[in-house]
DNA sequence: TGCGCGATTCTC
DNA sequence: AGAATCGCGCAT
């Protein structure tokens, strides 16, 4: 038995979202009607205006408003002019903070992530839910106690070792 | 209008 | 180790 997941689960703080998205479930709805179901087993916080390894360190731009806006919403973004990376952003409208999906189960890095879910530019800014396609679910099963390690965000070097030091990237290796 | 760069991945 | 590849952000 499955429930959605809903705005509220994602208007916390940051760091707990990430932690707490291990082991639930991405839904995805292609256009030929097929659902994708993996579950999550790789995530990074980025939070608020101090983070140097966040989009939105140096305030709102065209690229990084989603970040900005309300809770439980898609932030996707073009990396290296070659992949896309899909977050769903955290907090309340104003604080900008977003949650990196970087990989699911038996789909490791977050580009791999987006290519395997087909989630592309198009999906950016959208509201996580059925209608849309694209939705988070919990049926209850997630890591056991003392199973998910905490461990520095990947990719991020520029930002100084203050925050890429941080252990802001959650991994559950399920067996 | 131009230039440099990245929350990555794949191949050599 | 190096390429691929392009929208963005900031400087002209």
């Amino acid at each position: 038995m499955s429930r959605v997941i809903s705005k509220k689960f994602f208007d916390r703080a940051t760091v707990t979202v990430a932690e707490e998205l291990l082991g639930k479930t991405i839904c995805r709805r292609l256009k030929s009607g097929k659902i994708l179901r993996a579950r999550i087993t790789e995530t990074e916080a980025y939070d608020g205006f101090e983070d140097r390894a966040s989009h939105a360190h140096k305030g709102v731009t065209t690229r990084n408003v989603v970040m900005f806006g309300p809770p439980g919403r898609s932030y996707v973004t073009l990396c290296y002019g070659v992949h896309c990376l899909f977050n769903v952003t955290t907090r309340e409208k104003g604080y900008p903070a977003a949650v990196l999906i970087r990989g699911l189960h038996g789909v490791d890095g977050p580009g791999r992530t987006t290519k395997y879910l087909q989630i592309d530019r198009s999906q950016n800014d959208q509201l996580l839910n059925r209608v849309n396609g694209l939705w988070l679910e919990d049926d209850g099963i997630g890591p056991e106690q003392g199973s998910v390690i905490a461990l520095p965000r990947i990719g991020v070097e520029y930002a100084g070792t203050n925050w890429s030091k941080k252990p802001w990237r959650f991994n559950w290796s399920a067996n």
